[in-house]
DNA sequence: AAGTGGTCTAGACCACGCT
DNA sequence: GCGTGGTCTAGACCACTTA
């Protein structure tokens, strides 16, 4: 026999206007605000909130469906529902595509991951040629067809991110950029070996809901947006040389920037 | 008697392990992503949707309830389930701040609004003097006093941002930083004016799901995540004179930067 | 008044995790 | 086996919109 949760969890309010599942909600909602219930914890099982509140189980569940839209509570199917634990959060800098960080041996990804004391891993790596959307085609100023890389990043086992980059064909057939490693410092650095001085990116950051597709390559939790990020490379003749598309689960990632005050 | 959603939705695969009710959701969602029902367009009703499937009417507002969590749909108590339409976007380029912005006599956000046709109003304006949050007071390196500007963005009558700027209250107390309207060019050009040239900004951009006060202040949809931005402003001293906490309706903007490739 | 979605009940059976 | 959450049914009454 566990404690009741009324220790916890007010009682409803009658004359209140607001529906019972969202009364519950809210209790359910402030108790983890306060830190009665702290990250990890596992919250009164339905059947106690059903004789707690005197609702039927309908009810209850609805109330823990509010919860997990919000990103507050995941369910595990036979065990209970737990308050989400915040993940380690990734801050990627804006100056993470800085020449001086090209030198090494690994991508910065594995560098930056290891420096944080996590373990990265990259998979679904998929090399090909495509014909580009015609987003994509618009932003590689027209290209008519295109390398695309595709790859997931991981942390602790756990995807983080997946980013799929496009070039313009006539640059990157037949060079190490279309190999599935393309060598130290990655495909910037290998650009930058054929004669494309990189000058500027372009980041355009936006956030919403995930696809469903998104959700499985991602394992997204309910309740979690993810950012889409797309970066475009500009070399110093103006020409767009590259643009990485990258979707990431918003729980996991900060993004930093620098701007001048011109 | 309106015309059976069996053209527009197929029937379910009684050997699949997939639910019922995510089935359903998946046709909708398919036949939205198709282009059969357009934006704007209406669901068919509840009831039709029990009498096309076969299924119980909790099962089919499940399948509704998906497709509301990714943001897909509304629903309008007494009319009809909705897909949603794509609002217009605010792009945020990153030099929005530059000093040749500010010369005018009219704020950022109204100049842009007007350029791009949008009817642009600023409200819940409040300015007070607060003790910060340890997060703000750290940022502004150890103030123990700060001067907090908040107000609401609203265009075309949207609310689409919230934001607060604090300053440390030394720097901004008796100045017309204080005042409601602080004039031409806005804060920025005033602390200019202070002796406080800026330097440069940082900006901090996460997403997450709202918390029920955001939903309330933007008037969020289901689905629509909150894209929170935190920028800091330095003067050429090095000092942190400013960080702007804002929280945007993520479906309403893009953020756009320029990096150097250093 | 008719049709729509919003809330709620009181059951049922199933799948999963643990002991 | 038992407790957990996952799915589903077949109703009920209510509130809102439109006509």
């Amino acid at each position: 026999m566990t404690s009741s949760p009324s220790a916890l969890l007010g009682a409803l309010d009658p004359t209140s206007d607001r529906a019972v599942f969202r009364q519950i909600a809210d209790h359910l909602r402030e108790a983890i605000d306060k830190g009665r219930f702290t990250e990890g914890a596992k919250l009164p099982s339905e059947a106690e909130l059903v004789e707690h509140y005197g609702v039927s189980r309908m009810t209850v569940r609805n109330a823990i469906s509010i919860l997990q839209g919000e990103g507050l509570v995941h369910a595990e199917h036979g065990k209970g529902v737990y308050v989400r634990p915040r993940p380690p959060v990734r801050r990627l800098a804006s100056d993470r595509f800085a020449r001086r960080h090209r030198e090494q041996g690994k991508s910065a990804f594995t560098v930056e991951a290891e420096a944080a004391g996590s373990r990265p891993e990259v998979d679904q790596l998929e090399v090909r040629e495509e014909r580009p959307s015609q987003d994509i085609a618009a932003r590689l100023g027209g290209a008519r067809k295109v390398l695309v890389r595709r790859r997931r990043y991981l942390l602790d086992g756990r995807p983080v991110e997946f980013a799929s980059s496009y070039l313009p064909l006539d640059l990157a057939r037949n060079t190490p950029i279309a190999q599935p490693n393309p060598g130290p410092g990655g495909i910037y650095a290998r650009l930058e070996e054929l004669g494309h001085r990189l000058e500027r990116f372009e980041e355009e950051v936006r956030a919403r809901m995930p696809a469903p597709a998104e959700v499985k390559t991602l394992r997204l939790a309910a309740g979690v947006p993810v950012i889409h990020l797309i970066r475009t490379a500009y070399d110093t003749e103006g020409r767009a040389v590259e643009v990485c598309d990258t979707v990431m689960a918003a729980d996991a990632y900060v993004l930093a920037y620098q701007l001048p005050a011109i």
